[in-house]
DNA sequence: TAGTGGTCTAGACCACTCC
DNA sequence: GAGTGGTCTAGACCACTAA
């Protein structure tokens, strides 16, 4: 009998089926090589091809001594990673970011759309300025959540972290799996000038996000401007 | 005996070697696995897994029945790919380049410096201009080259693609081997607006580029500004 | 038909982690 | 010491390419 999908890429899809429908969440452990190869028949050799080419995608991580794991978003490849300040070096440069706006609301058509719920269903709308050497703003973001998904967020009282994604997979166990980002600029708005302290019409960087948990259900959708002469974004080609 | 370092890096490292010092250049063909076996006395097993490691870095890639070759740059990875026109679906467009400028002369202090050449080196200078549609100018580039390695190009003669590189490849088998880009966005100059036929002040996004030949020498540099409204850009994050 | 890469196996031995 | 992944080998057989 000829196959015509090879081995090892059953043995990929059964891994990613399994971290895919939610069974296995980013940080789980997945089983050991031998088990997968009992499981499905398959030399370890095969097993291990498999787990190299999601590892290669990023998509697992291994860890000699303990076993291979499924990988957590990282959000290190924003592509607002490269927000910078003052000098062009290219340093690092922290972001402390404070809340400025928390409120449940229902969503907009469009919001709503994006999110891909009804129109109407309640949200939670998050508002924060991003401020560098803890005084220079030089990024707003305005997020909405599915309300459903983060009950109790919207409470003053529970501190929300710089990189709120923390909060949302510790607190509500809501794996994050993936982001969609789309880059653009644009002549800035009367209130994002006000808040950023520039001229009306200055260039701001605009990166819309989309975040997605198991299942591809959306959960987030957010929007930040960012100072454009504080940004700038470096790759290589090869 | 034990060894530090596995036998496939050794392997990794001698076909990079092959590439780096310019003795194999894009388009390559690479020695066959039981070539690079016999000759590194090692398994076909571990050549492979060599092999393997370069192709998902994209500097190799296979063809079975033929042999490995070495990758050819893909400036399809550039940051300015997304480029887009009238509707937001992200569709394919085909922007098409008028060379405007192309003239020899020494360069200037700065960037001299940038392509690594001593100050006052003799450049050739090409302005481009992209047309989307054939008829709405959206970007304009402003290229440095040193002129020794591209010898004739200033002849207004020799026809310009839009995609110089190809040009560069062939004619003057100088082999591109990787480019750096840095993306900014800020309020458009005088001279940009009148050619965009924009505002001053309207946002672009510009594109810094530098661009290598093998041993890592710099070729090109290159700034391109374009319209900040026909422009966006689109990743995932995982 | 010869040569190339592609798939798959079985097994040896090593290195790291945890108990 | 048991279990995990990491390295390396030898060899069988398949699929594609070119002459």
């Amino acid at each position: 009998m000829r196959r015509v999908e090879p081995l090892y890429q059953i043995v990929e899809s059964y891994i990613v089926e399994l971290i895919d429908s939610g069974n296995l969440i980013p940080g789980d452990l997945i089983p050991s090589e031998p088990q997968l190869a009992a499981t499905l028949a398959v030399s370890q050799g095969t097993v291990k091809k498999a787990i190299d080419n999601l590892v290669w995608q990023k998509r697992l991580y291994r860890h000699q001594g303990k076993g291979t794991y499924v990988s957590r978003i990282d959000f290190n490849n924003s592509l607002f990673r490269f927000f910078s300040y003052g000098d062009e070096k290219g340093r690092e440069v922290r972001i402390r970011k404070e809340t400025t706006k928390r409120k449940l609301k229902p969503g907009t058509v469009k919001i709503c759309k994006q999110l891909e719920v009804p129109a109407g269903t309640v949200l939670l709308h998050i508002e924060r300025v991003g401020y560098v050497d803890n005084e220079l703003p030089v990024l707003i973001e305005y997020s909405w959540w599915i309300a459903d998904l983060v009950p109790g967020l919207e409470n003053e009282e529970i501190h929300i972290p710089d990189l709120l994604y923390a909060l949302v997979v510790e607190k509500y166990r809501l794996p994050i799996t993936r982001a969609e980002e789309t880059l653009t600029a644009e002549g800035c708005d009367k209130a994002t000038a006000t808040v950023l302290e520039i001229e009306p019409g200055t260039p701001v960087v605009v990166l819309k996000r989309t975040t997605y948990t198991a299942g591809n259900r959306v959960v987030e959708i957010r929007t930040t401007k960012g100072r454009a002469d504080k940004f700038s974004y470096k790759t290589e080609i090869r």
